[in-house]
DNA sequence: TTGTAAGCGTTATCAG
DNA sequence: CTGATAACGCTTACAA
């Protein structure tokens, strides 16, 4: 096959200048040639098969019709449904959408953005920030969307959740069931997420004026099963004197559930075990698992949304970003129930030692 | 932020000519250079935080160092495990990747692979491609490579698993639980991991001589949940002379095993069932999914070592594509179980009518 | 309404 | 070893 056809090709073909051809195609300046020139320009465009070469148009315009995706890791079941939510804005609006991991590398994350910056990206949508990012600051002037997660300094618009509501939820639900001790497994407070439900636990928890056991806290290193289970057994090692757990999201709570199976106890029977998210198919584990439902797919669009009118609407800088923040509903499923008789999950907990 | 710096302006700082900062910065050429003034280049380049501007380059070596990954929906869980390793793999060699959706729609995929053209790709990754393609003849001399899907003639390389392997092995499973009687859930065939593992149950069940019986056999338009259910239902409508039920994939087996339970039927106590692809989290499911394992992450390695290959190996055009299958493994989990007596099982569908 | 011309940043070819 | 020059395909003042 041939390479593909150029608007002088067009222009050859049809008898008339290139420029005429790039005005006849654009919808912004088309009217400023006449019908019958468009129409002609328009059949042999078609006929050809002509697609503007997207290089040509972003080294003059600066400006590639091609967004930057950042995720930790697209693996993880929350990012999916995000980032589609993002494509299906864009792509409505031709723009194409360039996809890179960092594994929460902030080194990692500084080259992605830089070669993405590189390659003239419209906008980026990062869902790999940290809650001290240093890295926004130094973009410059291309739109920038945090999603699923906020900065310290508001330096950027971001698509977040609810998270307190999420927190404050979750804890009602298990204050309402009869839990008084309740552990929670927080993740990392470098990243919103991690710091803000950690924050809401506690302030939820002085609110419902359930005890304070420092026992009862721990910290993830990251929002994974691992870290779940390595938590989960942190805990059981200081202390068994609880009755439900708390985790920052399903992914530890996967974890978590792990642990307890593989040390005897019964979830819920013994312990309760809530989540964070709703991840995909959350609902068919063993058990179901009772969570906090957000909407990743809205935030994608949103993020989308914001994106394209910071592009397109003329960058009216804000003086503080907007900040959208989606609700959430709490999920009851069966890692959940009424809270189980102190002395049982003592002794549960001690014969499987 | 002032905009990034071009070459021109390191030319400029150092005093040499554009085309001397050019070849000092490209490895390939940087030996023309005397080492001294490569080294003074190079640490202004540094020190001015300069990326060679994408557009420029593009537009004139028509090569962008972006390759374009095109799935039918990035929230199907089998799917981000590959592109993570094709990105994996891209990312270490300077590519980006542009990601897009189909939905499965053949039009829509056209679309999107034009667009990525137009973007001077320098290479497709396709895991959208039907059984019967009439799109990548047409896409030229792009390096493509289909991933998870082979087409019907062999018009790019492709790498895929031993689907018939993967299905003997369910199959052979099942019976050496006793089951006899063993409905089949098929894929879409106009895909060719839904014919080809459609093909594989059928001569593996003549092999192993069981029963051919019509009534147990149904196609599903998709491999998701929905599918799965609507042909749960059409084949309980049928006939409830089965103990045990193979599904194309694991979506479809989720699907299944819910109508399963909606009937009153257990699983594998009354019916058992398997999957394929051991999609993430199937061993969490209730029941844990008996399926078979595929590499999926290793899948997009190898696509994208096949790309590179192509677009930097000098495009030298097999007259037969490669075609990589990499090896499957069945994982026996708790969704399958001895064969239930025929006539529990009557009872039971009946029961639940 | 259309043509002219310049230029976006890079690289390849050709001279020196 | 380095410089000059042209060209990639497109957009956009400006001129006609």
């Amino acid at each position: 096959m041939r390479s593909r056809p150029t608007m002088s090709d067009i222009a050859r073909i049809v008898g008339v200048h290139v420029s005429t051809v790039s005005r006849a195609l654009d919808p912004k300046t088309c009217h400023l040639i006449s019908p019958d020139v468009v129409a002609k320009i328009g059949e042999v465009a078609q006929k050809l098969g002509f697609r503007p070469n997207a290089a040509g148009a972003s080294l003059r315009t600066n400006r590639s019709r091609t967004i930057g995706i950042v995720v930790p890791d697209i693996t993880d079941p929350v990012f999916p449904p995000m980032i589609r939510g993002v494509e299906d804005v864009l792509s409505e609006r031709g723009y194409a959408v360039v996809l890179a991991n960092t594994d929460g590398d902030e080194g990692r994350e500084s080259e992605i953005v830089s070669s993405m910056l590189a390659r003239s990206v419209d906008g980026l949508a990062l869902a790999s920030s940290r809650f001290e990012d240093k890295l926004i600051p130094r973009i410059g002037d291309v739109p920038v969307v945090t999603v699923f997660r906020e900065t310290k300094k508001p330096v950027a618009p971001c698509v977040i959740f609810d998270e307190r509501a999420g927190i404050r939820h979750a804890l009602t639900h298990l204050v309402s069931l009869g839990h008084r001790r309740i552990a929670n497994i927080a993740g990392p407070r470098t990243i919103s997420t991690g710091y803000t439900r950690w924050e809401a636990f506690e302030a939820t928890r002085r609110e419902l004026r359930l005890p304070l056991d420092k026992r009862l806290m721990v910290f993830a290193d990251g929002f994974n099963e691992q870290e779940g289970a390595r938590c989960a057994e942190a805990l059981l090692a200081r202390t068994s004197d609880f009755t439900a757990i708390l985790c920052a999201n399903d992914r530890l709570a996967v974890g978590v559930i792990d642990v307890l199976r593989r040390y005897g106890l019964r979830c819920p029977e013994d312990v309760s075990v809530t989540g964070f998210n709703d991840m995909p198919y959350a609902d068919r584990f063993v058990p179901a698992l009772t969570t906090v439902r957000v909407q990743q797919y809205k935030a994608g669009r949103e993020a989308a949304r914001l994106l394209i009118e910071a592009i397109e609407g003329g960058a009216a800088r804000r003086t503080r970003p907007l900040r959208i923040v989606l609700p959430v509903e709490l999920v009851v499923r069966a890692s959940t129930g009424v809270a189980a008789v102190k002395g049982k999950t003592r002794r549960g907990i001690a014969a499987a030692r």
